[in-house]
DNA sequence: CGCCGGGATTAGAGCGCTCCAATTATCGAA
DNA sequence: TTCGATAATTGGAGCGCTCTAATCCCGGCG
């Protein structure tokens, strides 16, 4: 289990190892003869350069290391795929950790990237505080993804929450909804702002807002939307603050015997792959979540370049996708429509 | 950006390299003393120990990788919450990956562990060839888990693929059924022992195995589904190889107006929390996936603490989750449960 | 009062690689 | 044939840490 070293390798073939080592890095100063003396040596030894050392000696580690909040919400996923598309494209080899939902996870996750001197570092709906984030902003480039955050030092890429809020809100009042509640993300990324987007836009319309706490699971969906149903005036609307959440709210809405969106409208957020299958068919608001990710991949590239030094903070457009979980509230609603939704059966 | 080195704290610290060094590492031979004074100084400078210099100096990494298939499948990130909480117990770190589906993509993630020199490897889901996964396993402890493998060096961690698809189809014969296909999972890990499965036991029960290809994706469910009904004869019931590709079978069955279970039965795999919300209400086959990746751990550890050196080979027992997408076939059994199932009205 | 023992500390030799300066080989031109 | 230039190769000095062996310090003991 002893692994071979360039010495052996150069040893083998006859050569120094400074050669090696360039070879390794496919340096075109060197000879055909050579490479090939070296690369059969290597392959014939198993010879697999030792990370560490080369990190040691150059530097660089040519690594960009990716936390992701919550591997069970496909929003993350989602992310992380046009994380790797883009870091495929570059010469930066990608790692990756999760936050498992929470801060001292995160913080663990970061910490590693950082001992490991990743080049740089894209955190995806952090729950760190921001102090701590522009703390370890000091020592690597960081791209916040998925989490507003001012702060002139670390770049971000994000979706406008407070405008996807008052998406939702108008779509809601449009179709004639006035008691409207808000499940919310808790301390989720992005959560306040999209409990201030659902306040605002509310108020706006002159209607009370009616926020209930939730943590951005499905559990947290399930248990928010049980204590709505059990008010005295239940809301005809509810606006989830994400998909996952949404999906929660919706199973625990059928289990009490009542229709989506018959007797209440659902709405969600990320526009999530399973949010868009037939069989759920959520309202919901789109975040471009692939490009986000390489967004924030771009972002930190030109950090590493040295393309940029003043701080980036992406704001891209949320769109409203409507399905089959909004529609006009009340029985006369209800009556209009009788027969003119597909209805799967089950 | 340029950040500080054990020379500078020992030199704030007023003592050697030697003694911060093991500070940093929690030795119980240093005065109080001269640890506080160290830790200060450290404090002070916002000083981080270099993971890359740590590991190549102490030729271990106290890190073990974690290589997931797909991350928009449930059950890896199951998976990983299980690893997550046994490694979080032991004295190793986590590092993860993503093979986005693809066996190169696997390859280079692997590859990355190997350099890295992480002290053991859990691959969850490979899709590589059993020959790429004992080579990487001469130079790295490996353990494979959801994927059957004979080898007798690489560890690995399973459910029964053939007795849950037993399972199932006994449980679509009991029903009555008769005409059953299997939607594969194609190359994906354990495709093909479910597959293997599915045909035994419908000869076992004299029937006609009817398999159509997948690939463990949503989408791949979709097609498959789309295939089949078009079909002159329709499958009364399908097995399809787990349960994302089951949701994307029931999408497109109730796309084309058929009805989930009165029309055609639906069974998954898995067991994954979406396939329990009563919204989807799959009957499926669980795998105990939180223990399959304690157990990976667990093996794991086996091997780097030296106390077993022979390979270790689990086989956990799946066991079928009855819900609601599967029933008795055709419109007699349709019309005897008229009325007796909850039918969620979207 | 010198010596001993053991806890605390330190010097120094690597770990396996990169990088730079320096050396050697190669080759055409004068 | 010699020289300069260019190409190819090499030695050696680190990178920031760990680890072993050696040293230091101090109170207690004979």
């Amino acid at each position: 289990m002893s692994q071979p070293t360039m010495e052996d390798v150069a040893r083998l073939a006859g050569v120094s190892r400074a050669l090696v080592s360039l070879v390794m890095r496919d340096s075109p100063k060197v000879s055909n003869h050579s490479r090939t003396a070296v690369l059969d040596a290597a392959d014939q030894l198993g010879y697999r350069p030792n990370l560490a050392a080369r990190i040691l000696a150059s530097r660089k580690t040519s690594t960009i290391g990716l936390v992701l909040d919550d591997l069970h919400n496909p929003f993350f996923p989602d992310i992380a795929d046009g994380v790797n598309e883009a870091a495929e494209q570059s010469d930066y080899r990608l790692l990756m950790n999760s936050a498992f939902l929470t801060p001292a996870s995160e913080q663990r996750a970061v910490e590693t990237f950082l001992e490991f001197r990743t080049d740089g570092v894209i955190i995806v709906g952090s729950r760190l505080a921001a102090g701590a984030i522009e703390t370890a902003a000091e020592s690597v480039p960081i791209v916040v993804v998925g989490r507003p955050l001012r702060s002139d030092r670390v770049d971000s890429v994000n979706n406008n929450e407070t405008r996807g809020a008052r998406l939702v809100v108008d779509h809601l009042v449009e179709l004639g909804h006035g008691r409207i509640a808000h499940i919310d993300g808790g301390r989720g990324a992005g959560a306040a702002q999209r409990r201030a987007g659902f306040v605002a836009a509310m108020k706006r319309h002159g209607l009370r807002p009616d926020v209930v706490s939730g943590d951005f699971t499905e559990a947290g969906g399930v248990a928010a939307m049980r204590e709505l149903l059990a008010r005295r005036r239940r809301p005809t609307a509810v606006f989830a603050a994400n998909d996952l959440t949404a999906v929660g709210a919706l199973g625990c809405t059928e289990d009490a015997g009542l229709s989506v969106p018959d007797d209440i409208s659902l709405v969600g957020y990320d526009n999530v792959a399973l949010a868009a299958t037939h069989h759920i068919s959520m309202t919901t608001v789109d975040q471009p979540r692939n490009e986000m990710g390489r967004l924030a991949v771009a972002t930190l590239l030109e950090r590493l370049e040295g393309s940029r030094s003043s701080v980036a903070r992406h704001v891209l457009a949320p769109s409203l996708r409507i399905r089959s979980t909004t529609a006009p509230p009340g029985p006369a609603a209800r009556r209009k429509r009788a027969g003119t939704r597909n209805n799967p059966g089950r």
